[in-house]
DNA sequence: TGTTGATACAACTATAATACAAGTAGAGTT
DNA sequence: AACTCTACTTGTATTATAGTTGTATCAACA
C-alpha cells in the first residue's frame, strides 16, 4: 500500500502543533522552508498545510505565512477599549453582522441583569442592537448593546453596522464597570457563534457612563471560550 | 520559528514597563532610540508601540514622546486580586483543604498553558501544591500553585494549608499578570467543587514575579461560574 | 487518474529608508 | 516677562525591497 506524501508530512507537522513545538498564534516556517525541510515541492506542502487548514489546525494569510490556529484573543483590561481595536492589534480584521435593530420597551428584555434595573438606568424605552462580530470571517462574539433612547435616535442601522457605539456616540465617555463570568451557551447564541451545545462561554457585561457619569449603554458580550481569554496586569500594591 | 518583529518588541517592551524599568508616568526613549536599539526602523517601533497602545499601557503625545500610562488606569484593577479576602469581608469564613502538596518535575505537568513555559519561567522541578477554598464549609474554588524549587522546600503542607502563598514567601512580590478564560468543568474539578459535569467554570492563570522581575509562582484557579464574577471598572482611554 | 515536481507570476505583508508637517521644551534674546 | 530660535519629538505619507501565500500551467510518474 501507497503512502501518500503529503499526508505523511501532514502528520507529522500535526504533531508538532500537538506538543506545542509550534505554539498556537505563532508562524509556521515558511512553505519553502518546510519544502526544504521535507525535501517536497511546494505543492505537496501546500497540500499537507490545506489538510490542517481544514482540520482547523491553522489558517494562513496570504503575504504573511501560515499560522497556528485556535489563538485565544487576550484582551486586556487596561483600559475602556472596542472588540475591533483590539482584534485590529492582534493583526486580524474585524467585521460586524447586525442580527436585530430596534427600539423596545425595557420592560420586556431578558438578561442575566434584570430588566428593572435596566430600565433604571436608561429609562422605559431604549434602542437595542443585537450583532455578532467577526474575526477573519469567523464569528468570534455575540454583542447585545442597548442604548438610551435620545441617544439612539441618531443612529441608523447601517452606521451601526459599520462604526462602534463608541465612535458613533456624540458624548466624551466617561468609564465603564464591568462583569466577567462563566457560563453553558445558550441554544441561540451556539447558532450564532457556531460553537457545538454544551460549550463554555464567557460572559462579560458592561455599563458605560459619559463623562458626567450617567449611563449611556448597557451591553452584553457572550465570546467562545476557546477563542477569547481577558488578561489582567496586576501591580504590586495589589497584593496582601 | 519564524516570528514577526514589531511582536517580539512589543512583548520586550511589555516587560519592561511590567517590571517597573519603565516607570508609570515617564517617557520612553524616542522611537528614533529605541530603533536604535533594536536595529529596528521607526515604522516597526511605531507598530509595536501602537500594539501597547491598544492594551492601554502607554500613550503618545505629538512632540513630547510615548509615556507610560499612569497608575490611576491600573488601579481599579486591584480589586481583582482581593477575592479571597472579600469573601472574609463578605462575613464567610474561608478555609482551605490540601489535596495535593510535593515536588514534581515540570515536565509531566499538564496545564492549558503548556508544560514547558511553567519549565522555563521556574526551573525544572518545582513545588506543586493543589488546594480547595472552601467558603461556609461549600467549595468555591480549585487552586494549583506551582512555586520556584528554593522557595518551595521552606514550605511544610500545614504551613500552606494556614497561609496563603504571598504571606508565607519570603520574598517582596513585584506583580503579576493574570489571565481569565472561561471552560466547562472537567471531572476532577467536578468532584472537587461539588458541581454538576458539564457546568462551567472560570479559570484564572496567574503568573506572579517578584520585585526583580524573576517568576516565583505560577497558578491556577478555577470558579464554579455561578459563585463568581470578576468585577472590573475601567477607565476612559485615549480612543484612535 | 491522482500525486508530485518545477516554474512563473500576481497579490499581499513586513520592514526599511526617507521626507515633511506639526507639536513640545528649553535655551537664548530682547 | 515675552518672544524667537533651535533641537527634538510624534504624525503621516511615499517609495522600495525582500519574502510570503494564492494560483495557474506543464511535465513526469506510478
Amino acid at each position: 500500500m501507497r503512502q501518500i506524501r503529503y499526508q505523511i508530512i501532514a502528520e507529522n507537522l500535526r504533531g508538532r502543533i500537538a506538543d506545542r513545538r509550534y505554539p498556537a498564534g505563532q508562524l509556521l516556517p515558511s512553505e519553502a522552508m518546510l519544502g526544504a525541510e521535507f525535501d517536497a515541492s511546494r505543492v505537496t506542502i501546500r497540500k499537507a498545510l490545506e489538510v490542517l487548514r481544514s482540520e482547523g489546525l491553522v489558517e494562513s494569510r496570504q503575504g504573511l505565512g501560515w499560522i497556528v490556529s485556535s489563538v485565544p484573543v487576550r484582551q486586556p483590561l487596561a483600559g475602556l477599549t472596542t472588540i475591533e481595536a483590539q482584534l485590529r492589534a492582534s493583526g486580524r480584521t474585524p467585521e460586524r453582522r447586525i442580527i436585530a435593530f430596534g427600539f423596545r420597551s425595557t420592560s420586556s428584555i431578558e438578561t442575566p441583569e434584570n430588566a428593572s434595573s435596566i430600565a433604571q438606568k436608561l429609562g422605559d424605552r431604549v434602542l437595542e442592537v443585537i450583532r455578532v462580530n467577526l474575526a477573519d470571517g469567523k464569528p468570534f462574539a455575540r454583542v447585545t448593546v442597548w442604548c438610551r433612547e435620545d441617544l439612539g435616535a441618531e443612529l441608523s442601522r447601517s452606521q451601526v453596522a459599520e462604526r462602534s457605539f463608541y465612535d458613533l456616540l456624540p458624548v466624551r465617555l466617561g468609564g465603564a464597570i464591568q462583569t466577567i463570568g462563566a457560563a453553558v451557551v445558550s441554544g441561540e447564541d451556539a447558532a450564532l457563534l457556531e460553537v457545538p451545545a454544551g460549550s463554555a462561554v464567557l460572559v462579560v457585561q458592561r455599563t458605560t457612563t459619559d463623562a458626567d457619569g450617567s449611563v449611556v449603554l448597557v451591553s452584553e458580550h457572550v465570546f467562545p471560550a476557546h477563542l477569547t481569554q481577558f488578561v489582567v496586569e496586576l501591580p504590586p500594591v495589589a497584593m496582601v
